[in-house]
DNA sequence: GTTTGTGAAGGATTTCACAGCA
DNA sequence: TGCTGTGAAATCCTTCACAAAC
C-alpha cells in the first residue's frame, strides 16, 4: 500500500507492476464468485475451492493473485471478505465509473435501459445520437445529444468510459471521436476491428463473432 | 478436401486435427474482414493488408490459416472470395442453424428482435420462459413455450445453440436443462460461471465484467 | 520483385512441486 | 495437517526468417 515500501503488496499504479492482461482479465471473474460467497456467509475459501467454482486450477488462482500481494493465510486459505475488498481496490471497483453511450438504436436503448451497470458503480450519465429526430428526446431518463456535444460533455461530466452502439459503418468514427474527447476505454459492439491509440483500452462485445466460432466443435 | 488423402487441406473433422482454440475464435474476424473486402470488389489480398486492418501480424495470420491448408499463393496473396468460402466451410457457417432462447426478461427481449443473427445463418426458431404469465404470448412473432418443453422443441426442431438470458439464480439450472435436452453449444447471458460437460462448448457474454477488467487500467 | 507456408526460436502462460508457515 | 506463495519446468502461442513459388 505505502509508496515507497518495498513492494510487498500493491501500490495502487498499475505502471508500476507488469501484470500480464490475462490475469487482470480474470480479477471480475474473482470478485464475481467472492462476492456471492460473502453474501453466503462464507469466513475462508481455498484456491481449491475457487477452482472447483470456476473451472480453473488452484495453482492459477494463487499465481494471479501473487502478482499483487500476499492475500492468503496458510492453512486456511484467503478471507473472503478480504480478499473482495483487495481485488476491487486493485480493479478500482471501489468508486464509481461514468460513461456515455453513442446510439441510440435498438441496441443502444436496450443498453441503456439495462439495469446491470449501475449497481456495479458504471454510471451511463450521457447518449448521443447522430440522427436529429432522435436528439433532443428522452430514452430511460437520458436526454439524447447531438454528436457534436461529445468533446464537451465527456470532459464536463468526468466520463472515462464510452460505450458504443452504432452500425459498422459509423463505429470507427465515433471510436475516434471518444478518443479526441478523451476516454479512457471502449466498450464496441459495432461488428469492426477498431484502431484506438495505445494509451485508451476497447474491448468487442459481439455475439456474432461468439456463435461462429462455436459452430466449428458443432459440426459432425 | 478428399478424406483419405495425403493432408493437404482441411477435411471438415475438427477431431483429427488439433487446432488450438485461439485460431479458431480468430476464424470469424477473417471472415467478418474477408466478406467486407469482397463486397468492396478486392480481388486478392496479402497476410499484410489483412493484418494491418486487424492489428496482427501477418506471420500470425498466416500461421493460423496453415492449420486448415493452404490457401494463398505466393507472390500474390489470397483469392478474398475463395478463402472466405473456405473459412466458412471450415467454421461451419455455410448452412443455417437453428437456436433457442431462455429467458424472456428485458435482455430476452432485445436479443430475440436483434436483427444480427439472421443475415448470419443463425436462426433462433425457440424460446422459453419460466414464467406462466409470458407463456403462449407473442415476442416478435415466436411464441413463448413453458421450460418443461425444452426437451421436446429442441429435438423436434433441430436446435443445436441455446442463448441464456435468464437470471444468475436459475442460470446453471437452465443450462442443465438445454444440455439434456441435446444442444451443443451455449451462448451465456447470465454473470455465472456454469458447469457444462465436456462435449457442450460454452461462451459468455458479461458486459460488467469487460468493464471491470479496464477500469485496471483507467485508474490514475 | 512479392508473398506464402513453415520449421525453429522466442516469449508468454500455466502447471508442478515443494519450502515455509499457521 | 492444510494450504499458501513461488521458483522451476512444462506447455502453449507468437514471431522470426527463409526456401520455395509465382
Amino acid at each position: 500500500m505505502a509508496t515507497g515500501s518495498l513492494i510487498t503488496t500493491y501500490d495502487g499504479d498499475p505502471d508500476n507492476l507488469d501484470v500480464p492482461d490475462v490475469v487482470v482479465e480474470r480479477l471480475p471473474l474473482y470478485v464475481r464468485v467472492l462476492t456471492n460467497l460473502a453474501s453466503d456467509g462464507t469466513d475462508m475459501v481455498s484456491s481449491e475451492q475457487l477452482g472447483d467454482q470456476l473451472h480453473m486450477t488452484p495453482a492459477q488462482i494463487r499465481k494471479d493473485l501473487s502478482y499483487f500481494g500476499r492475500f492468503g493465510k496458510q492453512g486456511r486459505g484467503y478471507n473472503v471478505v478480504a480478499l473482495v475488498a483487495q481485488l476491487k481496490g486493485i480493479l478500482g471497483l471501489d468508486r464509481s465509473w461514468n460513461a456515455c453511450i453513442v446510439g441510440m438504436g435498438r441496441l443502444g436503448r436496450a443498453i441503456i435501459s439495462y439495469p446491470g451497470f449501475a449497481p456495479e458503480g458504471f454510471k451511463i450519465v450521457a447518449a448521443f445520437d447522430a440522427d436529429d429526430g432522435l436528439v433532443g428526446t428522452n430514452v430511460d431518463g437520458t436526454r439524447v445529444r447531438s454528436l457534436s456535444q461529445i468533446n464537451h460533455t465527456v470532459s464536463e461530466d468526468g466520463i472515462s468510459i464510452g460505450i458504443v452502439a452504432v452500425p459498422a459503418s459509423a463505429a470507427q468514427a465515433v471510436i475516434d471521436a471518444l478518443v479526441d474527447a478523451g476516454i479512457g476505454a471502449i466498450l464496441n459492439y459495432a461488428p469492426v476491428t477498431a484502431h484506438v491509440p495505445d494509451h485508451v483500452k476497447i474491448k468487442n462485445i459481439d455475439p456474432v463473432m461468439s456463435l461462429q466460432s462455436m459452430t466449428y466443435y458443432l459440426k459432425r
